[in-house]
DNA sequence: CAAAAGCCTGCGGGCTCCCGCAAGTGCATT
DNA sequence: AATGCACTTGCGGGAGCCCGCAGGCTTTTG
């Protein structure tokens, strides 16, 4: 019979909520024969990889490796492998890095931890068994602002934030980035602007109390555009980038 | 008989965390006979007020007030409360901002979510009977590394790195902090050589490819020094101080 | 007491950042 | 073909940042 025999395996490294995620999986999927369980990204990638498990429920924010660096690799291998991302948080940063790594077509959940039980059985159901995709209102309204045009940042000025909250100068940016030291400083007015930089600007003064290029960081980070994985991350590819120039 | 009739406060956001500790509590502790329970901050302010427990286990992280403010506040009020503080991570910026606010003489503890059940239950016997202080290893030698010389700051330069994390300038730190502007700028120097952050420079090359200023930003956020409740905390100060003046 | 070490301050110069002005290119609409 | 929009690039100048040099003040140490 289709459906029987199916596989899944947990990748989240708190101990009650990996005991959690199993009880709700083999509670909501009678057809699960085994359930694999793993406690960071690293783990999960070998283990994926050994039983070629085509189910995946998977924290975002681990220790040794985070979520969606594991689901990049994993989905590199298998497309269609479906992963359901189970988090703590709708971050900017954690949508925007999932719905860039998930490869077309394939199916893929997001939802909250904090949603409740019947939720997250029907996502299950629905991701590993009908093959759809379901999405957390919530995190669904953080895509819809984040790729609006209110606020909404491109994927070149999001590069760039980045750039900036890695400490680098307009010049070096300018190197990595193939584009002039002008244009950079152009799509810097433009993330200035979005990030409305300007707005404790004393009434009536004219100029603003604020270093701009390090306002604009915390200004992201308190908007959750960034967040500290990110950051991780970001600095490790500009490490691997310094040495090769 | 002393030790009966005691009551604890369990301000905790994650629900199966919650119930986990209301396990542990109810069993490390026969004399409690009653478990309050709250679900954030706040809640767990005016817990704490209206049935004046002296006895708390808090999480440090929670969405609508965090652990820190709200271990403030009760211990404004009463400053014999003992607190067990019990957090997923051993961040300076959350020990910093711990023993920053304990009151003289004070029983409290920091233990990691990662530690063992028995640890755990030894901790809560510990600080609520035996009011001793229990400070998880891992985070004690924090302590001893953030307050030794090795890559210690002190409070008026995490004062000035805050201050520049938030992006304000040279300038207006100064008018802040009442200093002249040559010196914050030598505070910077000092933080930036603490900091190493000219690391990355080109060997033979003699400038850095950053920007001191935002670079030392992030490389405190990397190495935990800095983390978002610290800038939110700092970001509400500062809107305070623009206020007035 | 003198010497040393630490913190605060002013001056000045080189560099980077912020940004207005202006001109060029490619794509879409009219 | 003409118009408009988005994006890129160069130039130039004012402001802010980074930091060496040097002098004053206080505290500590021999």
């Amino acid at each position: 019979m289709k459906g029987v025999d199916m596989e899944v395996l947990i990748v989240e490294d708190d101990p009650l909520h990996r005991s959690f995620l199993r009880e709700q999986v083999s509670a909501a999927l009678p057809e699960c024969s085994t359930i694999y369980e793993a406690e960071n990204g690293q783990q999960g990638e070998t283990l994926a990889r050994a039983h070629r498990t085509a189910h995946i429920v998977m924290d975002l924010q681990m220790n040794a490796r985070n979520g969606i660096e594991a689901a990049r690799t994993i989905w590199r291998e298998r497309p269609d492998t479906r992963i359901l991302f189970w988090s703590n948080y709708a971050d900017e940063a954690y949508v925007r890095g999932v719905s860039r790594i998930v490869p077309n077509g394939a199916a893929y959940g997001y939802v909250l931890k904090s949603t409740s039980e019947e939720r997250l059985k029907l996502a299950l159901r629905s991701i590993f068994i009908e093959n759809q995709c379901v999405i957390d209102n919530e995190v669904r309204g953080m895509q819809q602002r984040s790729f609006a045009q209110t606020s909404g940042f491109s994927d070149s000025e999001y590069e760039i934030l980045m750039d900036i909250a890695l400490g680098m100068t307009d010049r070096v940016i300018s190197e990595r980035r193939h584009l002039s030291l002008r244009s950079v400083q152009n799509r810097l007015q433009q993330i200035y602007s979005k990030l409305d930089v300007h707005q404790l600007a004393d009434s009536q003064r004219e100029d603003s109390p604020f270093n701009l290029r390090a306002r604009a960081v915390t200004v992201a980070m308190l908007r959750k555009l960034l967040n500290y994985g990110a950051l991780e991350k970001a600095e490790a590819e500009l490490r691997h980038w310094m040495r090769g120039r």
